[in-house]
DNA sequence: ATTGAATGAGACATCTGTGTCTCATGTGGG
DNA sequence: CCCACATGAGACACAGATGTCTCATTCAAT
């Protein structure tokens, strides 16, 4: 009976990031659940994209939580976060591009907590001298946001392989395209 | 009189690019021109998102013939691609996060073509010993696009400098964040 | 100055998605 | 076994966007 909330949201997640515009009905249909229930438990489409939005926010903290920065150098740092990331890289991938989100006045401060402990990370590493300095930490956040939407994308596509999320989105924002040792 | 087509298209992406969803009076109104003439010149808004992009495939492979890919090393060649990728930007990010264009079966062979141009790039400097070769030649240009795309949003919402564009885009892809030396 | 073509503004019907409602169903708890 | 409650299906009005039309205006060319 009980509709599993938790479920829908996940397959509202799936959808949306294939489809962003996919409608109430089709979320509904994906979710296995009916219309009107749908609209019971998030009172409409803004309010199910702010379920999503939380959601989001809460698997990447806990992400964070688990991949533990602190410990440890930060390319394995960066390595564990990719990982524990990648369960939400599909949900991360759609509130990525969902830039309504950032427009009104009512953003949401987890984006905030978030950007800020990995802009952090990042410039943690920069003064331990094992990350670059000349790429600013905001920007290395928002690369890395885009990476593991773009693998997520790719993956759903088909041009990368799902047991190869990690390597590439990992290998990638750490040392580039191009060949080199570490100093 | 005559309406100017191409600065009606470099209108519409600047404001889609930014708000995807944008109505066709709100394009008709970022554009300068009444809602009826952009009817007049593109059926619906279909045949505007498929004229748009037309332009981005156009620009990106004038970007590409401009940036003489096979002259000089691989890294100095991504340089070029990105600096000449940089006008064309925004609308490579509004097509980007389009995936409505890859899902009939009409997709524009355009895509394919620079897919295969940029991934054939990425290979040759693979080949060549200058890229590293445990990320495939298909995940290099997904990213690519995306760090385009991420940076063009980035400057739009201010998190990065507009003159810091084409080094934060093309230096991270080049060497990711890990501070390392070349081979 | 005149003419013709393109434009802007607005009216209009249409369509799609939304949000609310009702009602029958059926499932779980008491 | 029975009841309460959540659900699914469908109907409904509403809002917003779309696409088409008309008409007055304006600009350019002759």
């Amino acid at each position: 009976m009980a509709m599993d909330r938790e479920q829908v949201l996940r397959d509202a997640a799936a959808l949306l990031s294939r489809k962003s515009t996919a409608t109430m009905d089709e979320v509904a249909r994906a979710a296995g659940v009916g219309r009107a229930t749908l609209h019971r438990h998030f009172a409409g489409r803004d309010a199910l994209v702010r379920a999503l939005e939380e959601l989001g926010i809460q698997e990447l903290e806990a992400a964070l939580a688990r991949a533990r920065l602190d410990e440890g150098g930060g390319a394995d740092a960066l390595r564990r976060l990719v990982a524990e990331a990648q369960p939400s890289a599909d949900l991360l991938a759609f509130l990525y591009t969902e830039n309504q989100l950032f427009e009104g006045d009512q953003v949401n401060a987890g984006w905030a907590r978030l950007d800020a402990r990995i802009s952090a990370f990042f410039r943690q590493g920069q003064e331990r001298g094992e990350f670059r300095i000349d790429l600013s930490p905001a920007w290395l956040t928002e690369a890395l946001y885009a990476l593991i939407g773009a693998c997520a994308w790719a993956v759903m596509d088909g041009r990368v392989a799902k047991n190869d999320f990690s390597l590439m989105t990992a290998e990638l924002i750490l040392g580039g395209v191009r060949r080199s040792v570490e100093t």
